[in-house]
DNA sequence: CTGACTTGCGCC
DNA sequence: AAAGGGCGCAAGTCAG
């Protein structure tokens, strides 16, 4: 990954109305409004070009509306933020009077992306001198390609993110309605329920006798159960289903269908969908373990309920992939368990687990499996664990581990080397507390259900964390071999529309579908190597080419 | 009235 | 009886 020699650096500064551009020594001030054309210019020039500037955000959507990709960046903001916690980082080296702004910059989701936030804190810090102090941290780094490794991926996965916003993901609202309504009923006038809640809320009453009761409320509805008689003490779905009373279909269906419409119902279309595109907005290293967050339409969760509504443009496909049990895959990587790598060695790997005769079936392999990677201890999770700590020593070495350091109150990392957050103030050594009940047992209990916690914390940190790495890599290399598929602006090549921790969706030309699956493959091979070298570790993808995402999976 | 918290549930 | 990790969001609830 080092490529210094031959990629050329040049940090973007805004000054006033204007852009400074540096360049080794060389200094260009720009008018903001010619930004685009010099960066369009240099991408197409010979040399390779990283551009550094302090936040993707505010600077790459601006571009993107000019009908200007960029090939690298360096974000300065993300970068910050995991070299500030990375035990392979000497801080030493980082630290500034800018440090406290750059700790706090905050991504930016503009509605106008041609204007600069007026009295934006980023305008006071100076990205030249924190980007000398950040390649003085890598270089000083004992973990050098690492770390170099990690910001170029984090850097990167900005780019994909401010490209996802920008295209959207195609999204058919006629399609949309008519699914809700074939569910609900036609869409209702302000502030009234649509018939079938309407129904199913009336016969719910009917059949507890509490003719008020508004089931949208769960304190409401606690009352109206005890009232009739039903030992519960709360009303999640799951509790609902136990009960044997005339009232639960009515009251589960009305649950389901009310769901559907406050979280993707019309108004989300209202809000989030516009010219035939779901757009919002991913935000990398929005997780403590460098997952992805999002903002605005709950792009993250989007149930497969509505994904019908997710329909490829006329003479387009989509080209959805995800990996099978990507993160066994990556515990098998990163601890060098060349015996669970060999369970991983096919499609799936619970199956492997059971072909090597570790345990009797795949579903006690699969829940073994989720118990090493979030800490389950009782019940027949816990009954696996020794089958396979026995088997896969290293592997689950690796995540036993993490949870002791976790429960030291150490900080742990991910392969690549980004740190695990410190336990909160208060989980040790608590300060005496007066208003504390006097039983005095009672809080070293407490004291060690917190440290046990937050053990399972960094049990998963590490796995789910260097599994978001693998996926930032994939992501990354695919950007790029999708864009040398097609010709011309971004949304006429095959491109990104959605990325969910271990699932892409690609939208492309009906006609280059099969060199996106090959594209998407290579991809999750050249992660796998960007990670694990040569250690012989498989991610096989499930890839399904489809006209509605509703179709994959 | 606003803001913080709780409850419940969607995704991996 | 599912446990156990990470999120975002909407509606209800309650305090100030």
């Amino acid at each position: 990954m080092d490529e210094t020699a031959r990629v050329d650096r040049i940090v973007l500064v805004r000054r006033g109305e204007g852009v400074e551009v540096r360049e080794d020594d060389a200094t260009v001030q720009l008018p903001a409004a010619d930004l685009p054309r010099f960066v369009a210019e240099r991408e197409a020039a010979g040399r390779a070009v990283r551009w550094v500037w302090d936040d993707t955000t505010r600077w790459y959507p601006g571009l993107l509306e000019r009908g200007v990709r960029v090939a690298r960046c360096t974000d300065l903001r993300l970068c910050h933020a995991l070299l500030r916690r990375s035990p392979s980082a000497d801080q030493d080296l980082l630290a500034s009077d800018e440090t406290p702004g750059w700790d706090a910059l905050q991504p930016v989701t503009a509605v106008d992306p041609g204007l600069f936030p007026p009295a934006d804190p980023a305008d006071r810090l100076d990205p030249v001198a924190e980007h000398d102090r950040q390649r003085t941290v890598v270089a000083a780094s004992a973990e050098r390609w690492r770390l170099e490794l990690l910001l170029a991926a984090e850097s990167s996965g900005a780019l994909v993110a401010a490209e996802m916003t920008h295209t959207g993901l195609p999204w058919r609202a006629d399609v949309h309605d008519r699914l809700l309504t074939a569910l609900l009923g036609p869409r209702p006038g302000g502030g009234q329920r649509p018939a079938v809640l309407e129904r199913l809320a009336g016969e719910a009453r009917a059949a507890l006798g509490a003719p008020d009761l508004n089931p949208d409320s769960p304190a409401d509805l606690l009352r109206a159960l005890q009232a009739a008689g039903l030992p519960v003490s709360d009303t999640r779905s799951w509790t609902l289903e136990q009960l044997d009373h005339p009232a639960m279909p009515a009251l589960l269906e009305y649950r389901k269908l009310s769901r559907l419409m406050t979280a993707n119902g019309w108004s989300w279309l209202d809000a989030w969908v516009r010219e035939g595109r779901f757009r919002s907005w991913f935000v990398p290293g929005g997780v403590v373990t460098g997952r992805w967050a999002s903002n605005g339409g709950g792009a993250l969760s989007m149930p497969t309920q509505v994904r019908p509504a997710a329909i490829a443009d006329e003479g387009w496909r989509f080209v959805v992939a995800d990996v099978a049990q990507l993160e066994p895959r990556v515990l098998a990587g990163m601890s060098g368990d060349t015996a669970m790598a060999e369970a991983a060695r096919g499609a799936d790997l619970y199956q492997g687990i059971v072909t090597a005769g570790v345990v009797g079936t795949r579903a006690e392999a699969k829940v073994g499996m989720l118990g090493a990677l979030y800490g389950g201890t009782r019940g027949e999770s816990g009954r696996m664990m020794p089958r396979l700590a026995r088997r896969y020593p290293r592997a689950i070495g690796v995540v036993e581990e993490a949870a002791r350091a976790g429960e030291r109150g150490d900080v742990v990392r991910t392969l690549l080397g980004r740190g695990s957050p410190l336990p909160g103030a208060g989980w040790a050594d608590r300060p005496v507390d007066l208003g504390e009940p006097p039983d005095d047992g009672g809080s070293r209990q407490d004291d060690g259900r917190q440290r046990r916690a937050w053990g399972r914390f960094t049990r998963n940190f590490v796995v789910q964390g260097t599994a978001a790495e693998w996926a930032l890599c994939w992501l990354a290399d695919l950007r790029n071999r999708l864009w040398a598929l097609g010709e011309g602006p971004l949304d006429a090549r095959p491109h990104l529309v959605f990325f969910l921790h271990d699932e892409v969706v690609v939208h492309a030309p009906e006609s280059l579908v099969t060199e996106v699956g090959d594209a998407v493959r290579a991809a999750a091979a050249e992660a796998g190597r960007l990670l694990f070298g040569s250690f012989p570790v498989d991610f096989p993808l499930d890839v399904a080419v489809v006209r509605s995402w509703a179709d994959a999976s």
